[in-house]
DNA sequence: TTAGAGTTGATTTT
DNA sequence: AAAATCAACTCTAA
């Protein structure tokens, strides 16, 4: 009984995909080896339900769709990788149990002679940084082997931050971040996909666990997580790694013929007004990888047309890492050296600018203890925002009064996605700009309803806006009816979000509050009755902000000077 | 110590 | 369309 062959377990959180996958890899590689070749190890593709996240209050039901259409096309694609003899079990090679991993886990190896685990590291978010530390420790008194891999970002981040400083502190500031890029060269490239009859699984795992766990004998529904249905209409497409590297593709073959999407890709110039829409041509034409591979791949002849906001929309596929950024990154990178020849827009606002944003963000989230707090937070400025329930309330429900802001909260609640300059605007709207209320509570909403929600990325780009650390600008602030209107002059945007305004002039949508009374009568919205007026007075409101930002600074900066005035003497008496 | 830079402001002037 | 102005932040590099 001790020889027979035993299990690893490839246990999945992110990485939800087969492509550049090295924890994955390595148990097939691993399990290939096992007994000298002649018996093979048998594999356990296995994800855990937490019911801590799994709930409506922590994940939003897009963003949950999404990770259940990831799982069924992880399934799927797992699938295309098994044995001949489990060709019985392509239905259901990845087992899906709902359970505390710490459960779970134990449970598992127990029932399976499991010898070995495989998963990628969790290098920044403090839940799951702890879970992993518990599963290590309890994986070492199981006598069970660890393998883990940094492979969701870039560069593993623990090495990015050891280059970045002695003392282990990140880059501040996105030119500091490239100085360091330049100096430990380029991210290790992508491993091989796994070949086709690797995988050896264990028939109706699952079912040996269904006693302990609940299990659903597949992927469960949001019903079956007890969500109770709702519209669901995220527009970039479904979840899971067929879907993402077809949309990587299209994206990167936007434009047709040269490229041009890629070529001319600049952020700030990127309307968030563009409502998602077919794009002529695009997702059709094949970048160069994809031509290498042709030969080989089959694309199912009915897919649906991809829809396209003014930016790729790739970032839900980038948080599940149902597309490896190592994969996209190389693969733009081909075709700005070999199509473009260099003749092409830069970071920090070109497309690859926007994979450098990500990874500045997580090195960031790496190196700063309480990153997602103002208080014990090194790099955030501390500053008395107002407790306000009722007027966050009123934010988070789209009920300011500024159609724009209004109808970007709207596009968060319905869709679970806004463009990057959206989430600008109802940011600064939130905490510098006019009321005042801590970026904690708009990264909690944000955190929820997203799609792309992601710790590193949201809790960072919160404080940027707040203007608490990396962007100290305070006194550019966005007006909540002046700043859509250069990217759509007639409000169709907002008209689409907020159909009580379908029929507002032009001239008024963005202030509907200004039109005279008989213009709001014949456009059936009378502001107070059938739409809210403005909750504040945007020019008093963010002045009194402005001051209050300046008192907050000048408070930090006091604060600073006495310290270093100690430092400085004790300098001289030195 | 200081000049210059910083992915994405608004408004007015040229 | 581009530049100047508003009032003036912090970080980096010299």
């Amino acid at each position: 009984m001790g020889n027979e062959a035993t299990t690893s377990i490839v246990w999945f959180r992110k990485g939800l995909r087969i492509h550049d996958n090295p924890a994955l890899s390595e148990a097939l590689i691993d399990a290939k080896n096992f007994g000298g070749g002649d018996e093979s190890k048998k594999v356990l593709p296995l994800f855990i339900l937490d019911p801590w996240f799994c709930n409506e209050k922590s994940v939003g039901a897009n963003r949950m769709n999404f990770l259940l259409q990831s799982l069924t096309n992880l399934n799927e694609n797992l699938g295309s990788l098994l044995s001949i003899e489990n060709v019985n079990d392509a239905n259901n090679c990845l087992t899906v149990v709902q359970g505390k991993p710490k459960d779970v886990l134990p449970n598992v190896i127990k029932k399976f002679n499991v010898s070995s685990v495989y998963f990628e590291k969790e290098q920044v978010e403090p839940f799951g940084k702890q879970r992993d530390e518990e599963i290590i420790e309890m994986c070492k008194k199981l006598n069970v082997d660890v393998n883990t891999y940094a492979s969701h970002t870039l560069y593993d981040q623990e090495f990015l931050l050891s280059k970045a400083s002695a003392k282990g502190i990140p880059p501040s500031t996105m030119g500091a971040f490239q100085k360091v890029l330049a100096n430990v060269g380029e991210p290790p490239s992508p491993v091989p996909e796994p070949p086709k009859n690797s995988l050896r699984v264990i028939p109706n795992a699952g079912d040996a666990l269904s006693k302990e766990f609940k299990y659903a004998n597949g992927i469960p529904t949001l019903e079956d997580l007890g969500y109770k249905a709702k519209s669901l209409s995220f527009k970039g497409g479904k979840g899971g790694e067929t879907e993402g590297l077809r949309r990587m593709r299209g994206a990167l073959c936007r434009g047709g013929d040269g490229y041009k999407y890629v070529q001319e890709f600049d952020k700030p110039q990127s309307s968030p007004c563009q409502l998602f829409a077919k794009e002529k041509g695009s997702g059709k034409a094949l970048n160069p990888f994809e031509m290498a591979k042709k030969a080989s791949s089959s694309s199912s002849p009915k897919e649906e047309s991809l829809l396209w906001p003014s930016t790729t929309a790739l970032s839900p596929h980038l948080k599940f890492g149902t597309v490896s950024v190592r994969q996209f990154y190389f693969e733009l990178q081909d075709i700005l050296k070999n199509e473009l020849k260099g003749k092409h827009t830069n970071p920090p606002t070109s497309l690859m600018g926007q994979i450098l944003w990500r990874e500045f963000y997580y090195v960031n989230a790496c190196g700063t203890p309480n990153y997602d707090k103002m208080v014990g937070n090194r790099i955030c400025k501390q500053i008395k925002w107002k407790h306000d329930p009722e007027n966050l309330a009123k934010w988070e429900n789209a009920q300011t009064g500024f159609p724009w802001i209004d109808a970007a909260m709207t596009q968060l609640k319905e869709e679970g996605w806004m463009h990057h300059l959206a989430r600008h605007a109802v940011a600064c709207f939130l905490t510098r700009g006019d009321l005042f209320i801590s970026w904690e509570e708009g990264a909690r909403v944000f955190d929820r309803d997203l799609v792309d929600a992601d710790w590193a990325l949201n809790n960072g780009n919160w404080m940027w806006l707040s203007a608490s650390s990396f962007f100290y600008q305070y006194f550019r602030v966005y007006g909540p009816h002046s700043f859509a209107k250069k990217y759509d002059k007639e409000g169709a945007y907002v008209k689409h979000f907020l159909p009580v305004l379908k029929d507002m002039p032009s001239k008024y949508v963005y202030e509907p509050w200004t039109a005279p009374l008989e213009v709001q009568k014949k456009a059936g919205c009378i502001v107070g009755v059938d739409y809210p007026k403005p909750m504040v007075d945007h020019a008093i409101a963010s002045k009194q902000c402005m001051a209050w930002m300046n008192e907050a600074y000048a408070a930090g900066k006091e604060k600073k000077s006495g310290g270093e005035e100690k430092s400085n003497k004790k300098a001289k008496t030195k």
